[in-house]
RNA sequence: GGGCGGGUAGCUCAGCGGUAGAGUGUCGCCUUUACACGGCGAACGUCGCAGGUUCGAACCCUGUCCCGCCCA
């Protein structure tokens, strides 16, 4: 083996080699063997959309699910992460169709067939672009069992599940007052449609001349809808409007008498005139109302928002320019009554961002309440828990309140909706095939030309893609899966709609925990939005990219110049190549409690010099190997050795840390412990003290300190491959192992606290001492600025002759990592020679003679400011352990605790009150 | 209007009843044969504000002010 490494980790290189290398391998695969007895463990994808690339959300959910799946699987489990996509009906057949402007077409020039034909070729060439991105992250996904939901398998669980739903009476076809957006030209669901609030508008007043004299002043946001109003309402105890009760309006624009009618539901009476116009066609509130009093439904828009034949005079105009032209000639009759600025809420189209307008249609709905009852019931049973468990409150809260959800949708790319209409009687067939006719009368039947949301087939994910209906082995075998990981902003559009159909369909939840995570954002705390400038491409990250790179992507992408001088300000070098291990472990270092991951670049940096770090020690340890028989093992190693024993004991600390803080998914937890394992324990202390080991005279204490370190590498890289997994292959590949130790590192067994490591807490101890002193000493050194290769003249005091014996022992330890000459006595010895410093640590006294060695006034300056600050901390804790209260009340270890700090802090400062003293007498 | 989350060191975040922590940045010293993507050390916080509970509160309770998200 050789130690010809370089000095700098080189991620760019390394990464994709690795992933080649497992994905050609098959180490991915789950097993499909028929007899494989193991436990299982399996993640459903977040299927991204087919038309997606990589965001750093995607960054996100892909590294908290292949940490999971890389542990489980290294723990021994048969472990199942599907990936795959979804079909994304709008996005996608709005891609294509700006594909064929550029040609001169429309969809409608091809006609459906031959357009969809188009959109799966265009699938074909550049669909799943993400799917290859999710690679370069290190996704240890199965793709041989790659899923779409467009694919023959899945479409076969749309139809099946279309139909035992609409069998069971779950889903029927209905007429009501839905969300519209008109730019796309279908129906949405209450998700799909978002609030922009806080936006500047007006309310326009006008006046309906009453029938037989008088008038009556209305208010409306939208004045265009006038042209659908069927009524007035005011509230029947309104005194002002008593006379006009059951009296009708006159419209100004049509030939149309509208009732006055009472009602106290829609009616404010405090709020403007007390009289409130009624469009049942347009509005969720008036439609209410106008099913309470039996009013006429007038719809006067096309699907394209431009106002129809309803609309009289105004017919053809868009609603915006109908807007205008109504309140223009309401004007001219004199029947405008003014207007005031008013903030509204404006209901947005979540994929076209167009506003969202209300319109009568007649469309397919799923009954939710049924669906949602054992939804609710798994969550509050726990059999399906919801991690961070705030969420669960979110959860009921729109459980409890469900609507029916409208599944229809007016594209051409998606699931055809299984329904047949018959041509001669009014019979509708709903199948999983196409009837060769009219069940009822013999006729000629059609099918519906709608398509299915595609939130529908994504709510059978989890057991779709294990191939039901069919009851096949995965199904049975990874059924129900284990974790849900996702973002919480899909918690209602997707979580939820699993949970009902997993319950509904396969009669138990279709995973044991939901883990959800916040959002990425920039490093400010605001989303990340092309417009902004403030997007971070993970590839960018990962590869590298300078700062014109950076700008001409945002400006391509439609960045305001606002987003592009941030960009400059924020990161004028661009960003280095810092690999996806630094990004993963970055991202994992955040809580999964907070909403938000505001991700800073100044981290991805640090975790990209851990690499580093390790990287190094592995040189290291390498290089020391070199030319001898040491190598990794199954087993651990027998040590004897101190600081053998100590590096073993905290690796156990530490891999138990991990595997409890895995399994309550705190992630960061446990990418934290390992950093500070890696860094601080192996690195700063143990590796420096095996320097002097490989010195020693006595080959055993060689060999078994080589024996250790090799095995403390390797046992490391395996725990930190789930989180880190190029870097650790990469170094493993390399260290010198017993034969049978696998051929990869991902299958390689998971750290075993008992196994792997021996906890000695005996031994932790007395090296926590030798650490405080060994930091006092250096601390002496670097507050006057001695230089690191003068030798100190140490001293050590202490009373206790166990410590002493501590001392005596590792005192090599000792005067190597503080570069002093030591010398150990008891506390009754010769007094502290003057211009000594002297400092405590954990009750052993620390003497360093200082003539000759600094300069008098910055001592006593350092002193006076030493002085200062104990006595502070003295009297702190000479109230306290002076109240009785605390003495009495509180357990009797704080106090012990309190007192020994008390006497260790006199100590230090009658010291330093002496030093002081001593300098001022000289 | 209702609900949820957050306000802790310049920045990004842990901690959630017993001496305020990490990373990064800042300031010293150090080109020591694993690493300057480094080593050693230092400075920096009345834990949003006001009450209360407690021997003791960043942590629990009440109120209040900001910020974000979701639902209406």
């Amino acid at each position: 083996m050789t130690t010809e490494l370089p000095k700098a980790y080189e991620p760019r290189e390394t990464e994709p080699r690795w992933y080649r290398f497992w994905e050609e391998h098959g180490f991915f695969n789950a097993s499909a063997k028929p007899g494989d007895q193991r436990p299982t463990y399996t993640i459903a994808i977040p299927p991204p959309n087919v038309t997606g690339s990589l965001h750093m959300g995607h960054a996100c959910r892909i590294t908290f699910e292949d940490v999971l799946i890389r542990y489980h699987r290294m723990r021994g489990f048969n472990t199942l992460w599907i990936p795959g996509t979804d079909h994304a009906g709008i996005a996608t057949q709005v891609v294509v169709e700006r594909q064929l402007a550029r040609e001169k077409l429309t969809r409608h020039d091809l006609g459906r067939e031959k357009f969809i034909e188009r959109v799966w070729k265009w699938k074909a060439e550049s669909g799943g672009r993400i799917l290859q991105q999710l690679r370069v992250l290190g996704a240890s996904c199965d793709w041989s069992r790659e899923r779409f939901t467009m694919d023959e398998g899945l479409s076969r669980s749309v139809r099946h599940a279309f139909v035992t739903l609409y069998q069971e009476g779950l889903i029927y076809r209905d007429t009501r007052l839905v969300n519209w957006d008109v730019q796309s030209q279908t129906v949405l669901s209450d998700l799909e449609v978002e609030s922009e609030e806080n936006v500047q508008g007006e309310l326009f007043d006008f006046a309906y001349p009453v029938e037989g004299g008088g008038e009556i002043v209305v208010s409306t946001t939208r004045p265009e809808t006038m042209l659908g109003d069927t009524a007035v309402a005011v509230h029947p105890d309104d005194p002002r409007y008593t006379h006009l009760h059951g009296k009708h309006v006159l419209h100004p624009f049509l030939a149309r008498k509208v009732r006055i009618i009472t009602d106290a539901v829609l009616v404010d009476p405090k709020f403007g005139t007390g009289a409130v116009k009624v469009t049942p066609a347009h509005d969720f509130h008036d439609f209410a109302t106008g099913k309470r009093h039996a009013l006429e439904e007038i719809n006067i828009f096309h699907k394209d928002g431009k106002v129809n034949e309803n609309g009289g005079p105004f017919a053809g105009m868009d609603r915006f320019a109908a807007r205008k032209a109504v309140k223009a000639k309401l004007e001219e009759l004199g029947l405008a009554r003014g207007s005031k600025p008013h903030v509204l809420t404006l209901p947005r189209s979540q994929r076209s961002g167009t506003v969202v307008e209300p319109m009568i249609s007649t469309q397919w709905f799923v009954r939710m309440k049924p669906l949602a009852e054992p939804a609710i019931a798994a969550v509050e049973s726990g059999q399906t828990r919801i991690i961070p468990e705030h969420w669960t409150k979110t959860y009921f809260h729109w459980m409890r309140d469900i609507q029916d959800w409208c599944i229809s949708r007016q594209l051409w790319w998606g699931h055809p909706i299984p329904a047949w209409y018959c041509q001669s009687c009014t019979h509708t067939h709903v199948a999983a095939s196409a009837p060769a006719k009219c069940e009822k009368c013999g006729g000629v039947v059609v099918q519906d030309e709608d398509v299915l949301d595609t939130w529908f087939s994504s709510a059978l994910w989890p057991f779709s893609t294990l191939g039901w209906p069919q009851k096949t082995l995965d199904l049975e075998r990874f059924y129900p899966t284990s974790d849900m990981e996702t973002g919480y902003d899909i918690l209602f559009f997707w979580v939820a709609r699993m949970m009902m159909m997993g319950i509904h369909f396969m009669g138990e939840p279709p995973f044991k925990r939901v883990l959800l995570s916040g959002l990425v954002t920039d490093e400010r705390g605001d989303k990340m939005s092309k417009v902004k400038g403030n997007v971070i491409d993970p590839l960018d990250v990962i590869n590298g990219a300078t700062i014109t790179e950076l700008i001409e992507k945002a400006q391509k992408n439609g960045a305001k110049d606002s987003g592009i001088d941030y960009l400059r300000r924020t990161y004028p070098e661009g960003f280095l190549a810092y690999g996806a291990d630094a990004l993963r472990l970055t991202l994992l270092s955040y809580s999964p409690q907070t909403t938000k991951i505001a991700l800073s670049m100044k981290r991805i940096e640090g975790y990209r010099n851990f690499g580093n770090k390790l990287w190094n020690a592995a040189r290291y340890v390498f290089m020391n190997l070199d030319g001898t028989d040491a190598l990794a093992t199954q087993a651990r190693p027998e040590a004897k050795v101190f600081a053998n024993r100590f590096i073993l004991s905290k690796l156990t600390a530490a891999i138990e840390v991990v595997h409890s803080a895995v399994e309550d998914y705190r992630l960061d937890e446990a990418s934290i412990a390992l950093y500070h394992f890696v860094w601080q324990d192996y690195c700063d202390w143990y590796l420096e003290l095996s320097k002097t080991l490989l010195q020693s005279a006595d080959a055993a204490v060689q060999a078994e300190t080589r024996a250790v370190l090799v095995h403390v590498l390797e046992t490391s890289l395996r725990v930190l491959h789930p989180m880190m997994p190029f870097i650790t292959e990469e170094i493993w590949q390399r260290v010198p192992k017993a034969e049978g130790l696998g051929q990869t590192i991902m299958l390689a067994p998971y750290p075993d606290a008992t196994h792997d490591g021996l906890r000695a807490l005996e031994v932790e101890r007395e090296m926590s001492l030798l650490q405080a002193v060994i930091v006092a000493a250096r601390a002496i050194r670097a507050e006057r600025d001695i230089h690191p290769r003068l030798a100190l003249p140490l001293t050590l005091r202490s009373d206790d002759a166990q410590v002493r014996a501590l001392l005596e022992r590792e005192h090599a330890a000792i005067e190597t990592l503080c570069n002093a000459t030591l010398h150990v006595e008891a506390a009754s010895s010769s007094p502290v020679p003057d211009k000594s410093a002297t400092s405590m640590a954990e009750g052993v006294m620390l003497i360093v003679p200082l003539t000759g060695l600094v300069d008098d006034k910055k001592e006593r300056e350092r002193l006076e400011r030493q002085v200062q600050k104990l006595d502070k901390d003295r009297l702190a804790i000479e109230k306290k352990l002076g109240n009785a209260g605390f003495v009495d009340r509180a357990p009797p270890d704080v106090v012990q605790k309190e007192r020994e700090r008390q006497a260790e802090l006199e100590e230090t400062l009658a010291q330093a009150k002496s030093a002081l003293a001593k300098l001022d007498a000289s």
